[in-house]
Order: C-alpha cells, then sequence, then structure tokens
DNA sequence: CTGTTAGCGCGTTCAA
DNA sequence: TTGAACGCGCTAACAG
C-alpha cells in the first residue's frame, strides 16, 4: 500500500529505459523490442500506476468529436434537461479536447429520425450519445458504428439487440409500479382511475410508456384488483379539442378523480383542471419540466416521478469518454433513481451541485 | 458568446504587460502598479477567462491541508457514508495537492467533542469541515478558526450564529412534515402512532430530531387533529432491555402500529419487530444505514427518508476548495433533497456516478 | 514593480 | 527501436 505517485520518469528510470518507451507501451503503439517491452511490464504490475490526468489534459493534442442524437426542445422540456447534463459534461471535459455537438430530430418523427441517422452516419465522430427512437434505423445505424468500432451509448431508452457500450436509463417498469403505488395512497372505494395517453400510438418511444402501464397495472390487479380504469387519449397539440373532450369526460364519469399520465405531458391535464377549475383527488406525472413542476406546487399535480434527465446526459458522455479517452472499462447498464417527488420536496431537489 | 479560450499569454499580450504580472493581479498577491492593474482588469472584464484546472493542478506547489471534525463511525452507518463523500472529494483533489485528515470524535459525547474542538484548534489547517456537536465548543472553535482567516464549513447540522462559509444539510421541519405525508397515507381512523425516541435528550443532536418532530406534528395537526400520538424512549445500546419493554408496549397499545423513528436508528424497531415476528402498519426512518435497507427490503419498515450524508461530505470539501484553491464564489446555505424511499426504488437509489 | 524562466507530467515529434 | 527535446497553461522564484 505505497502512497506515492508514480511518473513515467519513475517507471523509465525503474525499466532502465526512457520515458518515451514506457509511453509507447502504455499506450501500446508498437515500436518496441521485446526486451524493453517486458521490462516495462514487469515493473507496471509491481507498483500502481496512475497517469496524472492533468498532464494527460494538458498535454493531448488529439482532438475527440462526440455527437449526440437527441430529440429537439424547447426551454424548460425533457430534452432540454438531457442537453444541460450533457452540456456540463462538455464543460468538464472541454480540457480534454473533448468537443460535442448535436443532430437533432423531431420526437416520433421517423423521416426526421432516419435523415438524422444519415447525417450522423456521414459525419465522423469519435463517439456517440444516442437517445434512440424508432428501432429499425437505430439497429441499423449501430451496426454502421459498431463497423467502424466507433463507442455509442443509450440514453432514455434501451433498444435491445442494438449492443451498445453503455445504456443509461429508469427502468420503466418500476417506476409504473411505483406511481401506482404512490398514487393508490389516496384511493377510496368506489373512485375510478384514468389513464391519460397520448394519441401517436405508432410512436415507439411508446413502448416506455406501456412498460410503465404494465408496472403500473401489475400493482393495481396485485392490490386493487377491481378498480375501474378508463382510459383517455389526450391530443398533442390542440388543446381546444381536449378541453371539449375532457369537460366530456368528466361530466359523463364523475368518479374518475385518480388520474395517470405515462408520458411527460401531466401538464395537458394539470392545466385543463387549472382552466377549469377542478381538481382530481389524485393526479400522477412523470418527469419535472417547468410546466409540470408548477403544477405539482400548485396542488393540480399531486405527485411527479423523476428520473434524472440531467444524470442521464451527463453519465452518457462521460461514459463515452472514461472509454474512449481515459480507456477505462465501463459498466454496460445504468438505471436512474426513481424519484418521489411532491410539493413539500421540490424545492430541495436537484441533480447536481 | 466567443467560444475562444484565453490564456494568461492571451491576456497579457491583450493588456500589454506579462504573463507574470496578469497572474499576480489575478492572485492579487501585489506588486503591481496602479497602471498594469487597471489594464488587466480592463481586459478581464471584456473577457470570459477560465483558467485551465489541468494546467493548475500540474503547476501547483502549495500544499492544502483540510481537516475534518466528524463523529467516529463503523461500516455502514451514517458517518460512514459522509466519509465516503469526502473521500470521493479527496481523491478528485489529490492533484491539487489538497490532503484531507480527520479529527473524530463520540457523537453526543461532551468530552470527546471538546478534546476533538482542541486538538483541531492546535493543528494547523488550511480549512476544515465541521459536522457540529455541542453548541459552545462549536461557537469558540468557530470565533477562533475566523480569527485565523481560516474558512470552515457545517455539514449535517447548521449551528446558528457561528458564520460559517458554507451549511450544507437537510431542512429537517420540512422532512418531518413529509415523512408524516407518507406515513400516514396508510392510516386508518383509530390507529394510534407512536414516536420512538432517543435516550439521550441532552444531546445537541436531538435539536435536529425535534425540529423533525415538529414539522411531523404540523402535518399531523392540519390533516389528522385527533390522532393519538404515544412515545417509546428507545435505549441506545440496551437491545435486551429494548426487547422487553417494546413487548410490554405492543402488548398494552394493541392499536399503535403506526411508527416513526426521527434518529437514524430505525433499525432498533425493525430488528424487533422481525425477531418478534411483528409488523406495524407502517414505519418510517430516516438514514439509509445498510441495516435500515435491509429492513426496507423485508418490509419491516416500509419508508426511509435520505438525506444524502455522501453528498454532504463531497460538497462540503468541494465548497471549501473552491473558496480556498480556486477562488469562486461559495453559495452559503445548500439544502439536500428529501428523498423518499421504499422497497420498490431502494435498489435503483445512488448519491453518486 | 516587472519580465523572464524553470519546471509540473505527459504526449508527440524528430534525430539518432 | 530508442532517447532526447519541446510544449501544453500555469505557478513561483529570480533577476533586473
Amino acid at each position: 500500500m505505497e502512497n506515492k505517485i508514480y511518473t513515467i520518469k519513475d517507471i523509465a528510470h525503474m525499466a532502465g529505459v526512457s520515458a518515451g518507451t514506457v509511453d509507447r507501451v502504455l499506450h501500446d503503439r508498437g515500436e518496441v523490442s521485446e526486451a524493453s517491452l517486458r521490462k516495462v511490464q514487469t515493473v507496471l504490475k509491481e507498483i500502481d500506476y496512475h497517469p496524472n490526468m492533468f498532464a494527460i489534459g494538458l498535454a493531448a493534442k488529439k482532438k475527440y468529436c462526440f455527437i449526440c442524437l437527441i430529440p429537439s426542445y424547447t426551454e424548460g422540456d425533457y430534452w432540454h434537461s438531457v442537453s444541460e447534463g450533457i452540456e456540463r459534461a462538455a464543460r468538464e471535459l472541454r480540457p480534454f479536447n473533448v468537443t460535442i455537438s448535436y443532430i437533432k430530430y423531431t420526437h416520433a418523427d421517423e423521416e426526421s429520425y432516419k435523415e438524422a441517422c444519415n447525417t450522423l452516419q456521414e459525419s465522423k465522430a469519435d463517439a456517440v450519445l444516442i437517445a434512440p427512437n424508432f428501432r429499425e434505423q437505430t439497429l441499423s445505424l449501430a451496426q454502421h458504428l459498431k463497423e467502424l468500432a466507433i463507442p455509442y451509448a443509450f440514453i432514455d431508452f434501451n433498444m435491445e439487440g442494438a449492443e451498445a457500450l453503455k445504456y443509461i436509463g429508469q427502468d420503466s417498469y418500476m417506476s409504473g409500479y411505483i406511481a401506482a403505488k404512490i398514487l393508490m395512497r389516496d384511493y377510496k372505494a368506489g373512485q375510478e382511475l384514468v389513464f391519460f395517453l397520448g394519441n401517436n400510438r405508432d410512436n415507439p418511444a411508446e413502448i416506455q410508456m406501456e412498460r410503465r402501464m404494465d408496472g403500473f397495472m401489475k400493482y393495481i390487479s396485485d392490490e386493487y384488483p377491481g378498480v375501474k380504469v378508463l382510459e383517455f387519449v389526450l391530443n398533442k397539440t390542440d388543446t381546444a379539442c381536449d378541453r371539449r373532450m375532457l369537460n366530456e369526460f368528466f361530466a359523463t364519469h364523475p368518479k374518475a378523480t385518480f388520474g395517470v399520465v405515462f408520458n411527460s405531458r401531466v401538464y395537458q391535464v394539470g392545466n385543463y383542471l387549472r382552466e377549469s377549475n377542478k381538481r382530481m383527488d389524485a393526479l400522477i406525472g412523470y418527469d419535472l419540466l417547468q410546466k409540470n413542476v408548477e403544477l405539482l406546487k400548485s396542488g393540480e399535480v399531486k405527485y411527479l416521478i423523476g428520473q434524472r434527465p440531467a444524470l442521464q446526459g451527463y453519465q452518457g458522455i462521460k461514459a463515452l469518454c472514461e472509454h474512449l479517452v481515459f480507456k477505462n472499462p465501463v459498466m454496460p447498464v445504468k438505471y436512474m433513481p426513481i424519484d418521489i417527488l411532491m410539493k413539500e420536496n421540490i424545492d430541495f431537489y436537484f441533480e447536481f451541485e
């Protein structure tokens, strides 16, 4: 357990070779005789050598170009948080000559995704962070990257079959299960449940929602098997239409006072409630979008489940960097915590700092 | 929004002085004429200069000695987590010549704390991280440090009146309020509440418990004003005694099925329940000690409130470093998130990585 | 008061 | 195949 910090010079001295040779061995870029190689390796085995990161950062001339394939976003939405995490990683890694750029696509728009994938294939990246969308394009992209030995990581959603360096995201099934467990605390016999769903069922991102639903239903069927579950499809954009439909829905289902929104747009329901001066007994949703958080504070939304989007972006980039730049091993899967937020603890919540 | 990365040389060039002078200005260690000072400051105001941390790390010769005054601990307990965070910070900061050492005391033991404070005053530290215990000694220690201009930060518990560089911890009142809100979900009329309390009321750490209790009672009196609340004092060490007393307690109070432990020793109650093959309808406690987590998983404990001890240690050290080494401004207060853990999300929980 | 200079540890030439 | 030499950006010591 020596505490001494060894430098390349130390190793060179001990092995009886020069620093240059040690460096060649460490980065095995050949041009080293068998004899020197063995001498250096012997020394390396004996000591606990950790290169000085600061010297590496300072000296490195190699530029790394990371590209992120993520949905485009507006201020305060989910992918905005992801990009904040990415930006944070970018700042930390800038001294290592890592530069990060983006290729954005429209979420759930197949044409847009396809185009983005193509753009990515044409650009030359050293590593890629992907928020996957459509399966087929993703797999073909993964294939292409694998052939070029370009490491790639997935965030948010794991595309089975495309073996990425790393997947970072939440266990959707369990987060659905927890949503149910939290929500049903307030349940009293006779009340009905509403699932507010998105209207684009062809969307691959719906797979995630469905896993959440499965988890949710698992809890319901275990603990509250008799509960009546209604479904209401929210229009992604047409608020006026939603409003009419919701009015009608709540008029015809007066007992439907427990709501779940499986995507991150619980604000659609929350805003409706606020505007029409209604309340549900309990409404739960996902993700801490600004709009969602406001409604949590004002009470229309009772619970939010957080999945640390910024941390996902941050860790995704860091993982690629660990692998590519620092040559450190990387765990293939990292599940994010399932954070439970209510009016009372939302103010103390943060992902960083 | 220029993206250019400026170096000291750039600044020197722009200001028409030498790099040495710029360095003197940046670290205001005098020996600079009014004229040069102004020229450099003008340039600094115009550009967005961030020194290259790697160069700093590589070049710095100054040694920094940080000392942590914290309770001694055993594997898996609360202060062990804190120290893990500190160690993580230590690893990150080692290249900046920051070394971290500890002075430990026995929690809630006034003599031990006094002695530790004295040891600290005699040792020469460049910065100090304090987990405060007894008020009087803490204030006098703070006074001493202030006179020597040694920065100090508090974690876990804020000692009012001793103006530290930073306080990092949880809002105890709110975390008590949340504990009540969570616990009472399962409440059914007629059931009784038990507060399991520690037996050393003279302990200053009890102040924190009391704030939690206040928050808890605030919720109870707002939402369940009629609930009967019982108290049970746990012996810190004498398990056999506790066991007898608990048997008697539960025998005489069959409706007392809702429990709260305001300190981190919910495992005392949980283990009793497990051993005597009992269950309470709901039991909530604080802190993710190994023992607590096990009981959460096996069901004797239903909820745990987490307060990120490791992050507290980590951020405490980092704050001192930001202030002392990097000369960056530091926010005086940082509240930790109030994490809600249940059997279902405990496996995904982590403070780092 | 100011400019110059010598490293910090490592990556990368370039001669030998 | 190797070693020596330079520079990354910054700090600190030194000479002017």
